[in-house]
DNA sequence: ATACGCCCCTGGTGGC
DNA sequence: TGCCACCAGGGGCGTA
């Protein structure tokens, strides 16, 4: 799925085309996807006006006139079709919920695996919501630090790499940005979380910044899952750094003449990608078995 | 509290 | 071409 760089480039893309508009007509496919859908959905949507939409972690919020909110997760393989008017194409099998505007936007949400979630919940209670309420501090706010996240890690005995994953730590980061954020940082994924010294938090802190930031200003990176809202063809292909690239040379080597090509290791039952000369263990520091 | 394995589901890919 | 094992961006749950 989506990590937060895509799910912020689509939650702006619903923005664009949905804000202020009002939902005419709402179609239900199925039940529901991981959880069922929340009671009467298509009733509470129909004749809403859109807004504004926030984005908390890898949740999108879509704020409606009728005190509610519709609350957006994308699971691993979900996705949003925006369609102008007039030019919305024939249902994708896997378009579970779809909507039109007045005005005749559409918007699909396709998700082929249903790890995705979709609830309804009063607008002033998205702070408590459950799926909200345990999140950690969004990784390019105010909140997020070295401080913070060393509050955070300081008594986990699991590997950094999934520590950065719980989204309790810091809200957003999932397997691909996890991994580029370690290898930027210089910093071996197999580090116990608790191990980590002041100055390579801070450097991590950093580099997770920057990764998230190259990522939404490249419009979302992209896998074959993942469409641009507005439905245009041509994704964006991200030029990974070391995610997906085994034994191919990272930018600080090219062809891996040097360090021998990036490594793939599995953590948690995950694929982890590393540079094992710019990432390295450094003598006696602990390893997480995760 | 923390950590880990398992599960939800479909589709794409590569090997035989 | 067919079949099959394996892999995939997430996260909740049950169990130690």
């Amino acid at each position: 799925m989506p990590e937060l760089p895509e799910v912020e480039t689509v939650m702006r893309g619903m923005r664009l085309h949905l804000d202020g508009r009002t939902i005419a007509r709402v179609t239900v496919r199925r039940e529901g996807m991981r959880t069922p859908f929340p009671p009467d959905l298509a009733r509470r949507l129909e004749g809403a006006r859109i807004r504004g939409f926030a984005r908390r972690g890898k949740y999108i919020l879509m704020r409606l006139d009728t005190g509610e909110s519709m609350l957006l997760h994308l699971g691993m393989s979900g996705r949003v079709l925006l369609s102008l008017p007039g030019k919305a194409p024939a249902p994708d099998r896997h378009e579970h919920l779809s909507f039109e505007t007045t005005d005749g936007t559409h918007f699909g949400l396709i998700d082929p695996r249903r790890f995705g979630t979709v609830d309804m919940m009063p607008t002033a209670d998205e702070g408590t919501h459950r799926l909200l309420a345990r999140l950690g501090p969004e990784p390019l706010g105010n909140g997020f630090s070295q401080a913070c996240l060393h509050q955070a890690i300081a008594r986990r005995k699991t590997s950094i790499k999934a520590a950065l994953m719980d989204q309790s730590v810091v809200a957003g980061i999932g397997n691909i940005y996890a991994s580029e954020a370690l290898f930027r940082a210089g910093i071996h994924p197999a580090r116990m979380a608790c191990g980590l010294d002041a100055p390579e938090e801070a450097r991590l802190v950093e580099a997770i910044r920057a990764v998230l930031e190259e990522a939404i200003a490249a419009g979302g990176s992209s896998l074959r899952d993942y469409a641009q809202p507005d439905g245009e063809l041509g994704y964006f292909q991200h030029a990974w750094r070391v995610y997906g690239r085994a034994g191919q040379g990272c930018p600080d080597c090219p062809g891996g003449k040097v360090c021998g090509g990036v490594v793939r290791i599995e953590q948690a039952g995950r694929s982890t990608f590393f540079c094992p000369r710019r990432q390295v263990l450094p003598v006696g520091a602990p390893i997480a078995a995760g």
